[in-house]
DNA sequence: TTGTAGGCGTTATCAA
DNA sequence: TTGATAACGCCTACAA
């Protein structure tokens, strides 16, 4: 594995270091004799710059980081924005670099490490909420950075977030559509704020159909399908059970349809069942679940472009995308009712 | 966002530059006195070495580079198997560098463009075929690779796998110790290392179990919930339909679980099915998917390792190491017989 | 045991 | 329009 410099090309073209690196950074400045010769010289060479010089050099790694969330909190929808992340990235000829606190680091410690190594020009961050202490610290350090997720901080950053209000009530709406009176909720324990703001949309969107609200019918426990099973339960044991059942998530709806199928009754007939982000099982379930759908691709994007103004020009003030949502309905809610 | 360098830290502390990269690389050769004065001042100004510095001194940029594979081809498994990986390169001070080729870029463009540009010290290739294009490209250029998968290249290389034949063969013992005797198989098309390993597996056990092999129990399709339905409707159809249905991944059995449905038989009791891969759907559906679990953990662990020590001395010849897949069994296969 | 100097491959700044 | 030269921050001889 020789590498190929800028020296070589030199030597081969016949010009100077500096004519050949503006051959490729800035060709209008050479002549078209001259370009075209190196150009072929570096065709012949395989030539390519290096990045570590040219990092060194700029200032600037064209490298971003974003700590890969465990696999415990990892809903796989995640995973689809991570794909959708590295493609907008190459769009901007940066790369994505993932890392993780070693074991016993901190996951504060974890970014500083990055940070002061210099290794990458900026962060993504995702999974923020209230008080996130990332926000904090990279704002006082003045760090580049963009978040996918709101959190409250005092100074303003760059932000990306899907309204998960508006795609709850989404929900809802579709619900009211159907015939469905009595609707029960499955969300978060409060405190967090994506949970909080789903949430929020149900309480909303129940209040706007003119169903009044009734706090008994929202459940709120952590996130797994065990969890959904034993919410499902304390909602379908009333003596009035709600005939829908909204949820924050699709692992909370897995547990809640194991709990409509154990009571007896069949989802999207006696009970309808929705989750939200549009996990892979959602659609491989039988019947599949409705759910809410984030525009990752738009995300993604927007995040990168985000991040590229704030690189190119840290002065301006941040700015902030809210996107919304998409209903995405099945079997679940749409098999005929009784 | 100033940069700390190791001139701040000599002026800090009062020595020379080189006793300060002494400090930080070979802190033996430092008298203590000078070591804890240089240590504070590191402490103090919170100096971490410049990466880009580094890489261009070291010729080696402690990055790794994998090629996220696009979402249509990624069974969710990946994902796992993504996070274990970075642990380990985190392990080892390595970070794992994600990239995808641009748009109208070939595959193999996007692994040249980034080993010429000196980005990364080495590979990781995940989803090796037969006559894998990468694998023949990077050995010619003896650039450093491990593969997660084998591949049939005239020329040795470092890989890690799993044993998707014994897997399979498995899941055949676990149903034939349940009583089964006619096991229908779902496979991908011939002409895929892992498919046909598994298919093999499949082949053999059912000899080994002295339950001979019908080769009309055997169909082959492209691999999606759909062709599995497909699949499993044909086998349902016939006069003499088996009694458990093995399939080389999840994504298929989901599909035959559907055509069982659909046949007015369930899943669990009247036709046994299993998958391949233990994808998260797997736990999630009704009833839960008997699976083959692949070890990421050790795989993870093992392509850094084996990555590293290529890295170290690229003339030791490569190892390869195939480890062996965990049964999952769930409902879909111990649900009790008819 | 510590300090000094040269070079890693680029780009930017001048002069020519 | 091109060529020479000085950074960028670090490490590794080698000299003191």
């Amino acid at each position: 594995m020789l590498r190929t410099t800028i020296k070589d090309v030199c030597d081969k073209a016949g010009v100077s270091v500096g004519t050949v690196s503006n051959v490729v950074n800035a060709p209008h400045l050479v002549a078209d004799e001259t370009r075209r010769k190196v150009l072929r010289a570096i065709e012949d060479l395989h030539y390519r710059p290096s990045r570590a010089a040219r990092s060194l050099q700029a200032q600037r790694t064209h490298l971003i980081g974003y700590r890969l969330p465990d696999p415990v909190d990892a809903s796989s929808a995640l995973d689809v924005f991570l794909h959708r992340l590295v493609g907008s990235a190459a769009g901007h000829g940066l790369d994505l670099v993932l890392f993780a606190p070693r074991p016993g680091q901190s996951d504060l410690d974890a970014y500083r490490e990055v940070i002061r190594g210099a290794g990458v020009d900026g962060f993504v961050l995702s999974e923020t909420n209230y008080d996130d202490p990332r926000v904090g610290m990279l704002i006082e350090l003045a760090f580049p950075f963009v978040a996918f997720g709101r959190a409250n901080s005092p100074s303003p950053f760059p932000w990306v977030d899907v309204d998960g209000a508006t795609g709850v009530a989404s929900v809802v709406a579709h619900l009211v559509a159907l015939g469905h009176q009595s609707i029960g909720l499955v969300g978060w324990p409060e405190g967090s704020e994506s949970g909080d703001a789903r949430a929020a949309g149900f309480i909303r969107s129940m209040e706007a159909a003119g169903l009044g609200l009734d706090r008994s019918l929202i459940v709120r426990t952590e996130n797994s399908m065990a969890h959904g099973r034993m919410a499902g339960r304390v909602l379908l044991d009333r003596h009035d059970p709600p005939s829908a059942i909204v949820t924050v998530q699709d692992e909370l709806a897995f547990g809640v349809m194991t709990a409509v199928a154990e009571a007896g009754l069949t989802v999207g007939k006696e009970v309808a069942v929705a989750g939200f982000d549009d996990t892979p099982p959602a659609s491989v379930v039988w019947p599949g679940l409705t759910s809410v759908r984030q525009p990752f691709d738009a995300i993604g994007r927007t995040l990168v472009d985000l991040l590229v103004a704030r690189l190119e020009d840290p002065a301006r003030p941040p700015q902030t995308v809210l996107l919304e949502p998409e209903l995405i309905t099945r079997a679940s809610t749409t098999g005929s009712r009784r």
